[in-house]
This record gives structure tokens, C-alpha cells and sequence, in this order.
DNA sequence: GTGGGTGCAAACAGTTTGCACCTGG
DNA sequence: CCAGGTGCAAACTGTTTGCACCCAC
């Protein structure tokens, strides 16, 4: 938790335990959970945690740079502490999103500058598919 | 407009003046617009014309594989006629949304494929940068 | 003629905002 | 002590739904 409440400090936000919990949740966690979801896990340790005060605060972490914002074409965002640019592929089965390893596009960034007269600064690439799980499911 | 009036029909859907008008839009534009601004778009033409309708008719038209829907991480959904499945940048200054020749992820699949046990049906490439017009304006 | 399509209004989900109170530094 | 954070409720945006009427086939 200490290294936590370091990166806030760094960042020169104020260390409450609102935004120390859900900073942490993030980071452990590999789900992408949604505002709702992260809210959900939340109140039963801070009753008093409001859905106002996790948007809010991914907002600040997100402009802050310790958190980056995902939409993989559902109706909300989901939210993913690991900053690195890394693709994501989403079942289609069941909803989740899991990383894929950023080495799949070495070369992209480079082929889509040749391409085009854009300034280009970031990227997000999804995949969509079904899990090992949901084709089992599907094979019965 | 007979072709859009074959496309419809090939799909087993009624042709009505309000699809017929929507996909003919979507077909002609390159602008990839939101529902609500292809609904000020048609309007005039079709005063009687309601967004609800456009929401209904953008997800049958969805589902028979005639468009495509778009989610660059607004809080609200694009649509593309062009159904192959190809990358877009997102102009940061000005919001426009442009297509990218797809030849530039040509293995990125089989790239994919090799590192991930989902079975994968389809991907969203989207690229974040600054058009010539806005770059030109930032340097102003 | 009838089943599907349309259009209105009302409902809904996710997110944002205003403002009084609270609290970390 | 006070700037900034929190929490409630209300507002807002984009989208969906229920239902009566309409029209393409």
C-alpha cells in the first residue's frame, strides 16, 4: 500500500483512502472492471463510498496518467491500470477482456505513420473472440 | 438507389423511404457519423423522421452485416458503411474519424492467433493522433 | 389484409455536475 | 485552517422500449 500512496504523492494528489483503494483494486486485478464494478467491490469496506467518487477519481487518475480508460464497444468504459499501450482481446461469449502481449504490433505504429499525414500519439487495438471456456460451451 | 433498394431486399427487409434514406447516407459519406447526426442530416428531407427510428434501423442494418458499428471511446457510437474490417484514426483536435488502408495489418491476425488460445472472429484497430489541419493550428 | 416498420413519449443506463460538508496536509 | 475531496441528489446524454398507428408487400 505504500507504494501506493508514493504514486499519488508523485502525482500531487491527495492520499485518501477512497482513492487508495481503488488505485490498489486496480492494480490488482487483471479484470478491467467497469465504474460500476469497481464500485460494486468497494462499498462493502467504505459504506460511505459513493459511484460520484470513483468516477470522479478514475478521472484524476486517468488525466494523471496511473490509469488508462478502455471501450470496447460495450455502453461504458472499463478502466486498466497497466498504462503500457497492449492490445486487449474480449470474449464474446462472456464479456471479459483480457491483455495480449504488446509484442503482437512491433512494427504497426511504424506501418500506420507511412500511411498516413497524422500526427499519430496513441492507439487501441481490440480483438473479439471466445475464450477456451465459452468454446467448450458452445461445443456442448 | 436501386442498389441500396437490392441490398435491402437481398436481407429480407422491408424497403422504406427512412432506410432507404439511412443507408444511402451512410454509404455516400465518409464522415462516420453518430446516430444523432444522421438523424439531423435526414430530417429536413423527412420531417417526420424520429431518432428513434434511426436507433432501430441502424441496429437491424447492424445485424444484417450492411454497416458497421464504431466505438472510438466516445460516449456514443459511429457507424460506417464500408463493412470490411479496416483501421480508423481519430483526429484529437478536431474528433474526426478517417479510415486507414487495411493492408497495414496484413499478418497482425495470424500474429494474434499465435499468441492467444481464444478463437478469434473479428478486431477494432483504432489510431490516436492530429490531423494536417490541426497540427497546422497548434503551431499557430 | 397483415406483419413488420415507424414515431412519439416515456424509461433506462452510464456518466457528470452542483453544492454542502468533511478531511488530509 | 483551508484547498481540495467526498457524497448525495439531481441533471444530462445517448440509447432502448412500449404501444398505437401506418404502409410495403
Amino acid at each position: 500500500m505504500e507504494e501506493i500512496t508514493a504514486l499519488l504523492k508523485q502525482k500531487g494528489l491527495k492520499v485518501t483512502p477512497q482513492r487508495l483503494a481503488i488505485l490498489n483494486f486496480l492494480m490488482h486485478t487483471n479484470e478491467h472492471p467497469t465504474a460500476e464494478t469497481i464500485y460494486k467491490k468497494l462499498v462493502s469496506d467504505f459504506p460511505t463510498m459513493s459511484l460520484a467518487t470513483v468516477y470522479k477519481t478514475l478521472e484524476v487518475l486517468k488525466n494523471t496518467g496511473l490509469i488508462q480508460e478502455l471501450n470496447v464497444g460495450e455502453g461504458s468504459f472499463r478502466y486498466d491500470a497497466k498504462t503500457t499501450p497492449h492490445p486487449h482481446i474480449v470474449c464474446l461469449g462472456c464479456g471479459k477482456v483480457e491483455d495480449l502481449d504488446e509484442s503482437i504490433f512491433k512494427d504497426l505504429l511504424e506501418e500506420v505513420k507511412k500511411h498516413t499525414d497524422y500526427k499519430v500519439v496513441g492507439q487501441k487495438l481490440y480483438f473479439y473472440g471466445y475464450c477456451p471456456a465459452c468454446q467448450k460451451k458452445m461445443n456442448n
